[in-house]
RNA sequence: GGCCAGAUAGCUCAGUCGGUAGAGCAGAGGACUGAAAAUCCUCGUGUCGCUGGUUCGAUUCCAGCUCUGGCCA
């Protein structure tokens, strides 16, 4: 018996994805599922490039607007909702259909994680603490001493995968190298990986540029301004620090002027593109679409 | 017109007491297991503005020129 299947259209920002995916759904009757970090977010649309409400409305996306910026979302959350949406649509006899460009998310759906304690405030928090008191290196010294082999696998700078592995011995008292030996039991579908790569690199800066400009002319600054004034953010969030949102923030916060604002998260943009090239150069089997 | 300061990597600049030069940013490649639009790793040859002069040797010293700021007329 074979495995139902499920297409995945993954491909760098600013590449055109939404627009291809829509175009499948409707030659190809599929239920759209949204796989990006920042879309998940009610009130993050500028920035974020989401699509609009009429588009939405013809074309409904799930896992868009299902959490506030205050929250954090992780890979974890997304398998859990992915799965529970890739049901919906194959219960309906249709096909899912999932897009966007967190890389990490799709990886995680596709080969799974291993059963890892969740997130925990409270030892993150103490983990800051300790970091603030005593420096990275005596994190890494005891992220050495409590679990070597993650130690040499991930660089003294690493200041976020040495805070998760610390915090994942804290929580289970199991080295995370030990618990990344057990493995999910893989999903039974069958994924079929469609991409969008750009094969022209000064081109899709230039259409980063464009697009960032046209964020600021509806209003991307309003948008952040507004997300400032609720007063339950700040920038150490995830939401927070996602492309263009951190740097205007940070102009808004006086750290430097409008144009360095501009060539700073058009830079961040182009940097993220290049993360997400980086991913799909090394996937196997992909099937490349154009835009 | 005169004086002063600049002119060095795509950008901002450092430096060479004369032996052809290096940071940050940008860029490129890579890593990636509950923050991933995150967090990191690696990668630096460029007519040292132009033309002469001094010198074994000039990007460095000298002269002239060009351009850009500033000041004085």
């Amino acid at each position: 018996m074979s495995l139902p299947q499920v297409y995945c259209l993954m491909g760098p920002t600013a590449a055109g994805k939404t627009d291809k995916a829509i175009q499948m759904a409707q030659e190809q009757n599929c239920d759209l599922i949204s796989v990006d970090s920042a879309l998940v977010y009610r009130g993050m649309n500028i920035g974020t490039a989401k699509p609009d409400a009429q588009t939405l409305k013809a074309a409904p996306h799930a896992l868009i607007d299902i959490i506030e910026p205050y929250q954090s979302y992780s890979a974890a959350d997304f398998c859990r909702d992915a799965v529970q949406a890739i049901e919906q649509s194959l219960a309906k006899g249709r096909t899912p259909l999932l897009v966007g460009g967190t890389m990490m998310y799709f990886r995680a759906l596709q080969q799974g994680l291993s059963p890892l304690p969740q997130a925990c405030p409270k030892t993150r928090a103490l983990l800051e603490m300790q970091l603030a008191e005593q420096g990275l290196a005596h994190l890494y010294k005891e992220l050495q001493s409590i679990d070597p082999l993650a130690a040499s696998k991930i660089k003294p700078n690493d200041k976020q995968r040495i805070q998760r592995a610390l915090e994942v011995f804290r929580l289970s008292n199991i080295p995370l190298s030990t618990l990344q030996l057990q493995q999910a039991e893989p999903l039974p579908y069958e994924f079929v990986n469609y991409a969008i790569i750009p094969d022209d690199r000064a081109e899709l800066h230039a259409r980063i540029a464009e697009r960032f400009h046209l964020m600021l002319t509806a209003g991307f600054i309003d948008e952040v301004c507004g997300l400032r004034a609720r007063g339950d953010l700040n920038l150490n969030l995830p939401s927070m620090r996602a492309v263009g949102y951190r740097q205007v923030w940070q102009y808004l916060d006086g750290e430097f002027d409008k144009a360095t604002m501009i060539d700073k998260g058009i830079a961040a943009t182009r940097q993220l593109a290049k993360r997400q090239l980086t991913w799909l150069r090394r996937w196997p089997k992909l099937v490349h679409l154009s835009r």
